[in-house]
DNA sequence: ACTATCGCTGTAAGCGATTACATGTAATCG
DNA sequence: CGATTACATGTAATCGCTTACAGCGATAGT
């Protein structure tokens, strides 16, 4: 740390050299009135001599800026969250802006602490990846009016900033999809069902299935966790059904991984014996065999405007921002075909 | 709980409340010495009441930890990244840091700026994944003695702080395993080669050429860039050779993609007409069809080693830190099978 | 010509912590 | 029992920056 501060070039150093004082140089590093245009150039001039870099804690301690967002989330562990990052990382470098990663793992009480360090400073806005129990701060984050954007997660107040997908249409189109096939009898595995998307991937599933004079069997419906080992076993379970299902919908493509093994492991061909559907189309739902058919989330994009609307959102605390709904669309590979007559 | 919505909590309404100095709170924070155990106590419950939490810019900028640590690396494009990412994260979580992500975006100048800002304070240490042109900041690093490891980059200089692989060993592994399935004209994909990972893969390659008494053929030898779209070039430059090679080793598994898509292209049966073997085994490579044969790198691993080496450094700067280098593997899946007779 | 105005720049007061140092009290010793 | 010491705590000084406010020539208004 000594040796630190001794070689840290401070605005006081570039004050110094350029012959005018700090109050100066913070004005020309912020872009601010009442600098005559020569000095400022001036001071450029020196802040590049000497290779001068703002110390970010320091600024935004002084109340201004810290170039840091936060993007808080479960863990790392699904193509799902990559494809999302890569949309926020391009979004912020267009902006000038960095990258907080927060990971929960899940534990609820970790969310709450980031949650408090994160607005105590560290950075100028929040984004929320599938957040659940987020009622503990989401109210302490308004009334403070913190920027922050909720990726994928339709709260019950439709006064949240988010940008979310159609999951119920997705799970609609999803269903009818199989039905259009020939399929009567299909798996559900769902996701975690405290989770908003989880639920209207379901209720979509059930609208297809009503739409379609398809009675509902609770049997068809197998727990899950959006994990790869939780679609196995669901997978595992709706193929040991003495009436088994002909298709199966996963609720992610992940979990439909899972079925896909599960299907392999009891000598299932993948389509023939058993059609899957997935649902977010990350990078993977390619590459498997066979090709997985899946319902398209713009996941990607969902990173971009969610990072749009935060910056917009930290330019303007008043904004006027409205939710996102991006659509979701089908995507036809090789995992589903008309069941067996 | 921490209802405070406007006005935050600082030390000194902790101190107010607790009938104590702020001073002394902050050695209570800080688990210093010299503080009654019974003041201890009583100041505990009260930044508990409060729902205290301490800004960590004006901890850092005090001189204390920002309990945060960079990572620098050029992009989120590729399995490889993710894998060591979670390695890292995985570890972080348990010493509970926090991690700044920095994207290079594989412009050189950005590079110097992040290290910049980070070594300004706003991290204790930096994790450097694949950096090129480091010699710009290496050593103002290591001069004013900045804790921070190298990943996957062997530099010139073996007093680096550094985790990699064994990248030529591997390289031979895999260029002799295809030998020994009887492949004598053997493409090589080459990546990056001003990455020491990638000239040393390289040189497995021809080492066991040589071993093998198969001449070297430069036409064999592809150029890439670890992308997916340049190992489908590649592989397109390969399969139009006149003499086609009749197996390709990809020096990364992306890359091994991109050729597996050019094959295809080309009307090419993997594993009958072309095998191809990758580097890395990020998880795509399982899930490929044909699923792929490569050498396995324990990235996750290295993501992990590389942070207990820096969180070590950072407790203790002068601790003696020995560069470490992981082990590759063969993993033989179904890319891979003798040449047509 | 004398003030009112304006543009530019310097100065001081924090932001919320850490830490060196000063101070007061209780414990220890010859 | 007075002097020494150890421990507990309070206070001042900082860290590097932003920003409100003061100052001060120069231009403008009447």
């Amino acid at each position: 740390m000594d040796d630190q501060s001794k070689n840290a070039v401070t605005i006081f150093d570039v004050a110094r050299e350029a012959g005018v004082s700090y109050g100066t140089v913070s004005r020309v590093l912020n872009n601010r009135d009442h600098v005559k245009p020569e000095t400022r150039v001036a001071v450029m001039q020196v802040v590049d001599r000497l290779g001068f870099v703002a110390n970010q804690q320091a600024r935004s301690l002084a109340g201004g800026r810290s170039q840091v967002i936060g993007l808080l989330l479960h863990g790392l562990s699904t193509g799902y969250t990559d494809e999302i990052l890569r949309g926020i990382d391009a979004e912020l470098e267009a902006a000038n802006y960095d990258l907080m990663l927060y990971t929960t793992h899940r534990r609820k009480l970790k969310e709450s602490a980031y949650v408090a360090t994160i607005t105590r400073g560290m950075a100028d806005g929040l984004l929320l990846l599938l957040p659940r129990n987020s009622e503990q701060y989401l109210d302490s984050l308004r009334a403070r009016e913190f920027p922050c954007i909720l990726i994928d997660h339709q709260g019950r107040g439709d006064t949240e900033h988010s940008v979310g997908a159609t999951n119920r249409q997705g799970g609609y189109d999803a269903t009818r999809y199989l039905i259009g096939l020939g399929h009567r009898r299909i798996g559900f595995v769902a996701g975690t069902l405290d989770l908003a998307c989880a639920t209207d991937r379901l209720e979509g599933y059930r609208q297809a299935l009503a739409d379609n004079d398809i009675p509902f069997d609770a049997h068809l419906v197998s727990p899950g966790d959006f994990g790869q080992p939780s679609g196995f076993v669901a997978g595992r379970a709706l193929l040991s059904l003495r009436e088994r299902p002909t298709a199966v919908f996963a609720s992610n493509d992940v979990m439909a991984l899972g079925v896909m093994e599960a299907a392999r492991d009891s000598g299932l061909s993948i389509p023939d014996d058993l059609s899957i559907i997935g649902f977010d189309d990350i990078q993977q739902a390619a590459l498997v065999y066979p090709p997985l058919t899946t319902i398209r989330q713009p996941l990607e994009e969902m990173g971009r405007v969610a990072t749009q609307m935060l910056l917009k959102l930290i330019a303007d605390p008043q904004a006027d921002i409205q939710p996102v709904t991006l659509p979701t669309s089908l995507v036809v590979r090789q995992s589903c075909r008309p069941p067996r007559a």
